[in-house]
DNA sequence: CATGAATGAGACTTCATTCAT
DNA sequence: TATGAATGAAGTCTCATTCAT
């Protein structure tokens, strides 16, 4: 079993699956693109679903490092900025992962691990919504609901910069946050609201 | 051509595809759904993409007319609050629809119509954006990242709706814009931000 | 699913079965001999298993049809004579069937329908052997060991029969039972047995 | 070409193609069983074909040198239960082996030593027949058809031996002759036959 | 002598599509 | 217009064998 030629098998099957994504992607492809010969491919992953569940355990394991809980000792919107500019950073080092992560696959059986990430997610958010409300420093809002939006935001938004080049995570994170926190209105006068927008 | 045939067919292929997504989705579910023969089905669609495109069409062409242009008459934010209740209501209406294009199918090639859409609803939402701040009631920020965002928040949230019985689409259609506009942070006593999040 | 080509299918495998065993054939042959096209075998038939288990079913139903119940009516061995005769007349209509079930094939696992069948055998005759004893018409003998025999020369016999032309099944028959009962032992003057013989 | 692994091979062989069929056995079985390397199987053999062949070679060699030729200084039943003690003796040690050589394996071209090696048997016997019956004392009878039931009922004894422990070679032998000799039938009165049977 | 990673021909099976009825 | 049996290209996976170390 050489580290090596594995390796080469997950490199290869992370830019097969993030191009023609899971279903169209075939071994033939992965194989090519790894140069090893077909049953070198089975000696390292009994079908093509374990190489999936193998580089999405990666994924959900690498982002879940890059999550740090926030404490007190410092201002927590600056730790949650820090958090989300990991995750960026993440997704930017590793295009076709996030690529793969981020492109709902509507193959809930395949996709369980993410799903159960996203999950997770959307729960720490909602919790932390609910947190901040009961210190007054966050609106009433239907949580569960905020939640899932911000979790939207965040994946749209890094899907969308998975093919720019030379992007500033740091203030890509905070207008993330910035959105999340703020939104976008301008409060100039004293309007309960009052932007235009087509949607 | 009977009309009531192909219908049939339109219908089961909704559930199917929302049921098991494109890939993992058979002709021979489709039509057992149906309740048609082998044959029939090809009377009708040429093939399996083209009632997936058929399908997407659809949707798109009826999502198109519950969006209306925002104009001067009224309150826009009103206005937008109900676009966005009438694409919440469309897609409580059609579930299955909604699934299907709402599960971002790793397939450019499929779903190049709704990616097009999508795109669309982007470049207006950042229109919009650029529009506020102009006439100074949106604040700066990267227009692009954050149409991108507030999309992927209202994708996230219909999506998460799906599932749900007896929503209330208006305050849904609100709440979104309010996360868009206001954000979640409760301006209390005067600082910059001072929310508390776990990410 | 038409009966005339599942017949096809059917008569092709145990033609191929026959020459090649059930695991140098392949299903390549199946359809060749069938004249059908690949994809057609899979509409009747699941797998290259179920085909096999299909046969011998066939093979235990027909064989139990032509074995019938001794009764005391008539003459037992002339009925067990006719029982033999029946079952050598099916293996020479069938040969191909026959080769298939005779040669005992080392795979438990497929085999069980017919490994059962025998079994059921030997279980019969070994109780008729005791009913003889009983009734003081056999000899004391290990009935197991013995009923084992009975029916390896059966089936060794059957066999032999398969390339053969022109058989007279009720002399066959006739030999079989004279073996078993009487043995080859010709008592002439007194002697407890006198045979020669290499083995 | 160490004499202990080759012989660790075959030991390895006996006992998976004994419990697998030939078929059904994997190369990666029998290296698993000897605890060689893959690369060391093609050492000492050059196909799995091979050492199957090397396998049957020895039986055949074993068993002819445990059939000795009957001559007219003793009684040559007891001289034939003695070979067929011999023979039963064999096989109740190798009984791996046995049950290789037993089940006859529906592949022709594997087999033919065996197959090769009964016909031989076969011929023996029904060369004894002849000469039996010429002296007057075996009964006139289809030798070749009896030859062939003898070695089935033979074969058959054997097989089902092989599960059990204890065995008493010499009674088993006396059987098997007993049964070839005089049959199971019991001359009582005068009838020409008489017993009943399911078969 | 021994190893075990790599090979690739070849087998099985699936399923979108066709076509004669 | 409808049917459903038949098709066969294409994909997945297996396993005996090779070969560089």
């Amino acid at each position: 079993m050489s580290v090596q030629t594995r390796g080469r098998l997950i490199e290869a099957a992370k830019r097969v699956f993030s191009k023609k994504g899971y279903h169209n992607a075939q071994i033939a492809h992965i194989i090519d693109e790894a140069g090893v010969a077909r049953g070198t491919f089975y000696l390292y992953f009994k079908s093509k679903e374990e190489i999936l569940k193998e580089l999405l355990k990666e994924v959900v394991e690498e982002l879940k490092e890059r999550i740090r809980v926030v404490d007190l000792s410092r201002d927590p919107v600056e730790q949650v900025v820090e958090n989300v500019e990991r995750v960026v950073e993440f997704a930017l080092e590793e295009r076709e992962l996030a690529r793969i992560v981020l492109q709902r696959n509507s193959d809930p059986e395949l996709f369980r691990v993410i799903d159960e990430f996203f999950e997770e997610i959307a729960n720490l958010i909602e919790h932390s919504l609910r947190l901040g409300i009961d210190m007054g420093i966050i609106r009433e809002c239907d949580t569960s609901l905020i939640a899932r939006g911000i979790l939207g935001a965040l994946k749209e938004i890094i899907l969308s910069l998975l093919d720019k080049e030379g992007v500033d995570t740091y203030s890509v994170a905070e207008e993330i946050i910035e959105l999340g926190m703020r939104g976008v209105w301008k409060p100039a006068g004293g309007e309960s609201h009052g932007g235009s927008s087509g949607v």
